[in-house]
RNA sequence: UCCUCGGUAGCUCAGUCGGUAGAGCAGGUGGCUGUUAACCACCUUGUCGGCGGUUCGAAUCCGUCCCGGGGAGCCA
C-alpha cells in the first residue's frame, strides 16, 4: 500500500513505515549513500531519500537513477538532521520501475522556458510549475461546482455538438462525417458545429429549474493568436431565472472572490511557488480582490472617463464605439487598479438576446475586467419580452424560425433572467499569474498549433 | 489576420566590419563530501529554422516560407 507525499508531509508519522511511489527529480551522492528527491505528483513539495550503500541493488541500480526515473520506495520516516526538510525516509528497499535515458530525457533539473515546454506537452506537466498549475486548476473546478452546489444551483450538460449558434461569439467549427455529398444526407440532418456557447440551452433549463449552470468545452474556430485566447477551452455559464443583472453582478462578484480564496487557503504550497516565481505580488493581489469591492460604471460613464483621460490612447473613444483593450486596461489598471464591472453598453455592438434597456439605447450588459487579463467574465440579464426580443432578431438579420424554441421560452411563462460566461483558463491565468493561457490548460489547441 | 522582435550544441544564450562557431548548464568518466540548483578535474556535442539569391567567401547581407515571443483585432 503506498501513501502519497502529500500525506506523509502532513502527517509526518517519523518512526513509522511507509511506502511511496514516484519520479526522481534528483540523485546526489555521498560517500556511502545516495540522496534521492521523489516527487508524486500528489504536492510541490519532493521527499528525500536515503539509500544505503547496504541495499542490495545499490551499485547496480541506484547509483544508475537518473531524473524522470520512475521508483517505489518502502522504508522508516526519519526526522532530517539537515536543513531544507524536516522529514526524510530511511529506505529499506527501493524498487526502479522505469528508468529514463539522461542522454534523451528532455527535462533538466534546471528551469526551463514555458516556451521549450509547451513542445512537450507529454511531459511538462512533471516540473513544478505546470504540476502546480494542475493541481491548482482541478482546485478550482472543483470550487466551481462546490460554490454553485451550495447555492442549489442545477448543473446542466449542454450539447457539445449543437445546430445553434450563439450569435456574437465567434466562428464555429464545423461536425460532419466527412461523407455527406450535400445538406439532405447531413448526419444531423442539418448543419452542426461544436458549440461556442452552451448559454441558450442553459436558458431552457434556468426557466424549468431556476438556478443552473454548464461548464464544460467550447470551441471557437477564430484565427486568434494571443496569450489569452485558445481554439477550445473550458466556459462556465451559469443562468438564474427571476434575476436581473444587478442579482447577475452579485453573484458573479461573489463567485470571484469564492474562487480565489478557494484556491489560495486549499492549495498554499502552489500559490507561494506562483507568488515567488511567476508573479511577484500575485498573492496581495488576490488578497486585494477578494477584500475590496469591485468598482461598477457604466460604458457611458467609462467612455466619459476615457475622453477626460489625459492619455493619448491609438483608437478613438466614442460613445456607440466598443472599447478597445487599451481602454479596458487604462480603467482596470490605471484608474481603478481592481476588478471593474462595466455595464450598460451600446444595443448596437451587444449581441440581440440582451436585454434592452429603458432608455432603448443599451443593454443590461456587464464586463468583468481585471488588471492584467482582460474581460473575464462577460453576462448579460437577457430580453424576456417575446416582441422586443422579436424585433432585435430581425434587425440582427436571425432566422426566426431557427430559434422558435428560443422564442417559445417568452411565449410561455417568460421570466426576467440573466447569466454570464466565465473562462476558465483566464481565471486559472489570473489566479497563477500565469502569462501564456497555452500555460494553464493541459494540451491547448491554437491555430496551428494541437499536440498530442 | 495585421504590426513587431526572435530562431546558433540537449537547455539558456554570446558571436563586432561578411573570412567556415563559443560560454554556462545538461550529459559522460574519475574524485570528494549529511547532500539539497551539491562540489572539483577532464571529455563529448552543431544541416547556425528551411529554400533560393548576392559574393572569391554568408550564422552575418537580400528575398521567401515555416515556427516561437510580445502587441492588436476577435472574444471568454
Amino acid at each position: 500500500m503506498k501513501t502519497r507525499i502529500k500525506n506523509i508531509l502532513r502527517e509526518k508519522p517519523v518512526g513509522q513505515p511507509v511506502a511511496l511511489a514516484g519520479w526522481v527529480r534528483t540523485r546526489r551522492d555521498t560517500g556511502s549513500f545516495s540522496f534521492i528527491e521523489i516527487n508524486d505528483g500528489s504536492c510541490l513539495a519532493n521527499l528525500q531519500i536515503l539509500a544505503d550503500e547496504k541495499l542490495s541493488n545499490y551499485a547496480s541500480d541506484i547509483k544508475q537513477l537518473s531524473t524522470g526515473s520512475s521508483v517505489m520506495v518502502a522504508g522508516v520516516l526519519q526526522k532530517s538532521p539537515a536543513k531544507g526538510q524536516d522529514v526524510e525516509l530511511q529506505a529499506s528497499q527501493l524498487t526502479v520501475i522505469g528508468t529514463a535515458d539522461p542522454e534523451t530525457y528532455p527535462l533538466q533539473k534546471k528551469r526551463h522556458s514555458f516556451e521549450f515546454l509547451r513542445e512537450l506537452a507529454h511531459l511538462r506537466p512533471r516540473t513544478n510549475a505546470l504540476g502546480a498549475v494542475s493541481r491548482v486548476r482541478s482546485r478550482l473546478s472543483y470550487a466551481v461546482h462546490q460554490f454553485f452546489q451550495e447555492r442549489d444551483f442545477v448543473q446542466v450538460h449542454t450539447p457539445i455538438i449543437t445546430t445553434s449558434d450563439c450569435e456574437g461569439a465567434g466562428e464555429m467549427f464545423i461536425v460532419s462525417t466527412g461523407q455527406e455529398k450535400n445538406k439532405a444526407e447531413h448526419f444531423f440532418g442539418r448543419s452542426a458545429g461544436l458549440t461556442v456557447s452552451g448559454q441558450l440551452q442553459a436558458e431552457v433549463y434556468a426557466l424549468a429549474l431556476g438556478d443552473v449552470y454548464t461548464f464544460g468545452p467550447t470551441f471557437r474556430a477564430e484565427n486568434s493568436n494571443t496569450s489569452r485566447h485558445l481554439s477550445e477551452f473550458w466556459m462556465l455559464e451559469p443562468e438564474m431565472a427571476f434575476c436581473d443583472l444587478q442579482g447577475n453582478m452579485a453573484i458573479a462578484t461573489e463567485m470571484l472572490k469564492y474562487l480565489l480564496n478557494d484556491a489560495m487557503s486549499n492549495c498554499p504550497e502552489d500559490m507561494q511557488l506562483f507568488d515567488k516565481f511567476i508573479e511577484k505580488g500575485l498573492l496581495d493581489k488576490l488578497r486585494g480582490v477578494v477584500e475590496k469591492e469591485f468598482a461598477h460604471i457604466t460604458y457611458s460613464e467609462a467612455v466619459d472617463r476615457l475622453e477626460k483621460a489625459k492619455k493619448d490612447f491609438v483608437y478613438p473613444v466614442k460613445w456607440g464605439l466598443d472599447l478597445q483593450s487599451e481602454h479596458e486596461r487604462y480603467l482596470s489598471e490605471e484608474v481603478f487598479q481592481c476588478p471593474l464591472i462595466v455595464t450598460d453598453y451600446p444595443a448596437s455592438i451587444k449581441p440581440f438576446y440582451m436585454r434592452v434597456n429603458d432608455d432603448k439605447k443599451t443593454v443590461a450588459a456587464m464586463d468583468i475586467l481585471v488588471p492584467g487579463i482582460g474581460e473575464i467574465v462577460g453576462g448579460s440579464q437577457r430580453e424576456e419580452r417575446y416582441d422586443v426580443l422579436e424585433a432585435r432578431m430581425i434587425e440582427a438579420g436571425i432566422e426566426l424560425a431557427d430559434y422558435a424554441w428560443y422564442m417559445d421560452l417568452r411565449r410561455y411563462g417568460s421570466v426576467p433572467h440573466s447569466g454570464f460566461g466565465l473562462g476558465f483558463e483566464r481565471l486559472v491565468q489570473f489566479v497563477t499569474g500565469m502569462a501564456n493561457i497555452r500555460e494553464v490548460i493541459a494540451f491547448p489547441r491554437a491555430p496551428g498549433s494541437a499536440p498530442c
